[in-house]
DNA sequence: TTTT
DNA sequence: TTTT
């Protein structure tokens, strides 16, 4: 089991690629905030970065952009690489399984998933 | 571990009640929408009972309404009860431990919980 | 979003049918614990419905017996019928999207999923 | 809203320190598997860390060892820190509010939180 | 690097 | 109707 729901709005626009073998897969940072314990009214933010393939990938390039709010499920991600000189590396994201869009008129709650 | 993640609408506005000891407890329906598989665009609705206590019964009763969109956090719990004529009946409701409300102007992603 | 998961103890063994066009479905109980507040030791248990389809649902029937723990991860939803003498009641229960089987032996861990 | 469920094994005995102020806090790594998309038995791992407060993390560094089987909730945090020669770096961990002892005995199922 |  |  490895499950993570979030709520929170895009720092910018979602980015779009595709891999050479034509599947599409985009990126972008969710700032989640948290009240902070025992300080009323002060809250603190996640930056927590997203990624989505297929035609999850492509709806949410299509349809959201930086300032919007959304809600995400999906998993999250440990990944590993080495930089170029020869450091390792560690990188979390959620791999997300739907997004659904929440604000914005009778848009209002569109969902998008995978699968 | 009981833990539900819920996305949805009211369908009426909170109903707010005490205790006899004064603890204030408040109660809520969620609209919560889902597609049907390969029904494109078709869309279903569950009807969730929500329950809320202490002060987030207070902050859901003073500040959410029918038809706010709000994102709620809690367990899934089985009541049973029986009915006057003698009839076991069960009951299932979500007991929040976080509420939070997602439309609606500079209020956007304010957000209520407990303990 | 509509998102559960929980952690327990089946309190019979799965039963398995089929439906008229031949899709599997099984269901269960699954035992639920959790402490009661301020009174150390003491568990309460809620007994939830489990509902599987496809190959999840044989999945289940073929390798979870009654007394074995697993994870269930799913989502609520509320079913609405009419009893024989026209009475409306409702019935909640989990559509497991994933079952995780959690004791005995090498099995640990073990998961089966849908799509 | 920021939740994440997991089950996994631990890959070392969880390590308990106290802050400065006596605050206890301990931290271990969890593998977490999953099933690889249309590879039949295949499965990859996710290396989490997780990070425990107060009375929750003495009791995971009381009663949980390396290589046992754990279900944590939490939320994603994303922490920034400085190296020794001056370059940003980021760290994901979950911070647990609850962890649940899965394997061993009678012990099965035993579970300890936080509030 | 960050959103309202 | 309930599991350990």
């Amino acid at each position: 089991m490895n499950h993570i729901a979030l709520i929170g709005r895009l720092t910018r626009d979602p980015e779009l690629r595709y891999t050479p073998n034509g599947v599409a897969v985009s990126n972008f940072d969710l700032a989640v905030d948290r009240p902070v314990p025992n300080q009323q009214g002060e809250r603190e933010t996640d930056f927590i970065r997203i990624i989505a393939w297929n035609k999850l990938a492509e709806n949410v390039a299509n349809y959201v952009k930086k300032g919007r709010l959304v809600g995400v499920e999906g998993r999250l991600q440990i990944r590993s690489y080495e930089t170029q000189d020869g450091q390792k590396r560690r990188v979390a994201e959620v791999v997300a399984s739907q997004v659904q869009f929440l604000d914005r008129g009778r848009d209002d709650s569109a969902a998008a998933g995978n699968g």
